[in-house]
DNA sequence: AAGGTTCCATACCCTCGGTACGTACTCTCA
DNA sequence: TGAGAGTACGTACCGAGGGTATGGAACCTT
């Protein structure tokens, strides 16, 4: 048995910072987590072995138990790493208005756009709630999607003039709409159309409730 | 080691439509049904051993594997069982009222009602998706809590005279947003106040619909 | 250059889903 | 009524896969 080829590095290099080994290692570890995300995307968490990862990243589990301490470690980096690269390509898109109803609509047609790749749609909408359990899922998304739905609600009811004792509610209620809502669009026939038909469909809701006088009052 | 004891059957028989024998069979059916669901409930899916669902249901592998295919095919059963008498209690409530909004309001309370118990919950919400797969999950699904709630829409919509072009996508955004809405009442430190306010949060949302002169008006 | 540390490969263990097969019990039907 | 067939299990085992123990080679430090 031949030794598995290296992952070729370039070797141009100026001013390091980091050692060859060093290097070395962040780029095995790297391939790990690339190929544990294409595997944990396709086959989801219970369904990809240790073996195909470390087969994919061309390494043994020798390697993979160097850098991870275990399977659900693994993919809590592919969890998090997914979810902040979406995280912030939302939190880019929504802060191009200041309007609060502009920044939701944008916000909305976004995250029904990055549901539609299946990474972060299998692994922090599908997997994360089973693997990570409910509690940790659910803490991890406070800070991330959760969290930006949230202060989008906040800011709506505000503009409506309304308390802030509904607003946990509000941002439960939208935030399992919204959710719900992209696995819709994604898997219809016709995601455009999906998404058109979602859009409008929450556009409607938020339209009837500018027409309320007031939120909160008994 | 002593043979396990068997479960025991009432002797008190009158008018047999069955043997003896297929009472015994249906009985560790029932008993292997009965443990798997409070162990799956506790654990989830991945999370429990069929070790140790034939040991809480006093037989072996070999009784599990006479009655059911695979594991999957056990939990089917169990979610199946669940799904449906879940869905009958919710059904049962709504038929009280013949007016749209007020089943729906009904249907609402019950779902967040029922969804406080660990079993529906964990089963058929959380551990569903991923056990059988998003595909079939959504399929039984539709013939059951989802089906309910899109058929609750659908009236809702057509009291307020609207098209059927975006019913579908009012569903699914309604189903979201009872589902997320039960999960943060479940797991509220007050699920009393957590349901008041979630219904208060959804019957804003829906007087604000009311408000509004047409759906479905480009 | 000697020792320590990092990085990783190899070999192994254990749990667990699933299978093969044996067996006791029950139900016909002669 | 007893012999054969079928049912309802129990027992023993297999293989896949997560995790561990160990060794060694490359690298860094001094």
């Amino acid at each position: 048995m031949a030794h598995p080829a290296r992952v070729t590095k370039n070797v141009l290099r100026t001013a390091r910072k980091t050692t060859r080994r060093q290097d070395y290692s962040s780029s095995t570890k790297r391939a790990l987590l690339n190929s544990a995300t294409v595997l944990f995307t396709d086959h989801g968490y219970a369904g990809t072995s240790l073996d195909e990862v470390v087969a994919a990243a061309r390494v043994t589990k020798g390697a993979l138990y160097h850098h991870f301490p275990s399977k659900l470690a693994l993919f809590e980096s592919v969890f998090f790493r997914v979810q902040e690269d979406t995280t912030h390509e939302i939190e880019k898109a929504i802060n191009a208005s200041k309007d609060p109803w502009e920044r939701a609509q944008i916000g909305l047609e976004k995250f029904l756009e990055v549901c539609r790749e299946p990474q972060f749609r299998r692994i922090c909408m599908q997997e994360g709630p089973v693997a990570l359990g409910h509690e940790r899922w659910h803490e991890a998304e406070k800070a991330a999607s959760f969290g930006i739905v949230q202060r989008t609600v906040d800011d709506l009811l505000a503009d409506l003039g309304g308390g802030t004792d509904l607003n946990e509610a509000f941002g439960a209620v939208f935030y399992g709409a919204i959710r719900s809502a992209s696995e819709y669009v994604a898997d219809a026939e016709d995601p455009d159309a999906a998404s058109d038909d979602v859009q409008a469909s929450i556009g409607t809701i938020l339209a009837g409730l500018r027409l309320l006088p007031a939120i909160d009052q008994p």
